[in-house]
DNA sequence: CTACATCCTCTAGCGACTAGAGGGGCAAGC
DNA sequence: GCTTGCCCCTCTAGTCGCTAGAGGATGTAG
């Protein structure tokens, strides 16, 4: 409920976004330009740093700064079927899928060559082996 | 069992190193400069496909370079203790593990997500709402 | 001898920032 | 008024691990 707008080191403290980060997003066309100061500051209102927190949280959520422009674009126009941010978040939460299923076929081959380390020398240890030798892992589909 | 070596698309095709990459490794230090013949092309031996193939399942088990030049490094002397090489690997599975978590985070709320979304319009849509505000989130440690 | 594939070097670009230089503005205390 | 010190400005360059492309040389099969 501010009226005055804050300055970019209380946009970023608020939203958790970092200055120099905010001014990047606003250099790519992701955030609009803010307003100036005479003596040519920025100044954000409500507005923006709820756009802010958007791209935030979008991006702690893994989602790219291109699917990110669309949302904030469908954002705008309520009157839109919402069949676009859907098909983004299922594209998105597929590949949250697969990359978990990657590392945890990963997991399980870090865990075989570090039980399997011998705490001797290099010429014996498992970890090396491992890595130079594809064959002896578990599974061979990475 | 070669005895001529080969060349750099026949390595890119043995090794799975695509050549520019394998151009790469070299000159950042990562693989040696190897031989060239009279007209000036690279030439593998065994040996440097060897260090290509290490080079490529580190990779795919995730492994950045700067460690990946220090297991080389280890390999290359199999006398020295292999505590160096077990921490790396333990530093990697404590990564792995811990991007596995932040992901199944990610997954329960893109799946709340892309559930709550009603297949209408952008003004209900709960995919938008939920970016928008994160307090929508089960979890809020993102 | 001529195609054609493959190779060479070099530079620039990707994504999403981050770091640093070099300078200007603004509020508080003296 | 003046200084101190923090915040802000723009701009360029760097990060990581490649990848793409230009422009040219070399090796090989027919």
């Amino acid at each position: 409920m501010t009226k005055t707008g804050v300055s970019i080191g209380e946009a970023a403290r608020q939203s958790g976004v970092k200055a120099p980060t905010i001014r990047y997003y606003e250099q790519i066309g992701l955030l609009p330009a803010p307003p100036r100061t005479e003596g040519g500051r920025r100044h954000f209102d409500d507005g923006e740093l709820h756009r802010l927190a958007f791209i935030r949280h979008a991006r702690e959520l893994g989602f790219e700064i291109e699917p990110i422009r669309t949302l904030l674009a469908l954002q705008d126009n309520p009157n839109q079927p919402c069949a676009t941010a859907d098909a983004i978040a299922k594209a998105r939460l597929a590949d949250v899928e697969q990359r978990i299923r990657s590392l945890q076929a990963l997991k399980v081959e870090l865990e075989l060559m570090v039980e399997g380390c011998s705490h001797g020398r290099i010429g014996g240890c498992r970890v090396i082996e491992v890595l130079a030798d594809h064959g002896k892992c578990a599974h061979t589909q990475h």
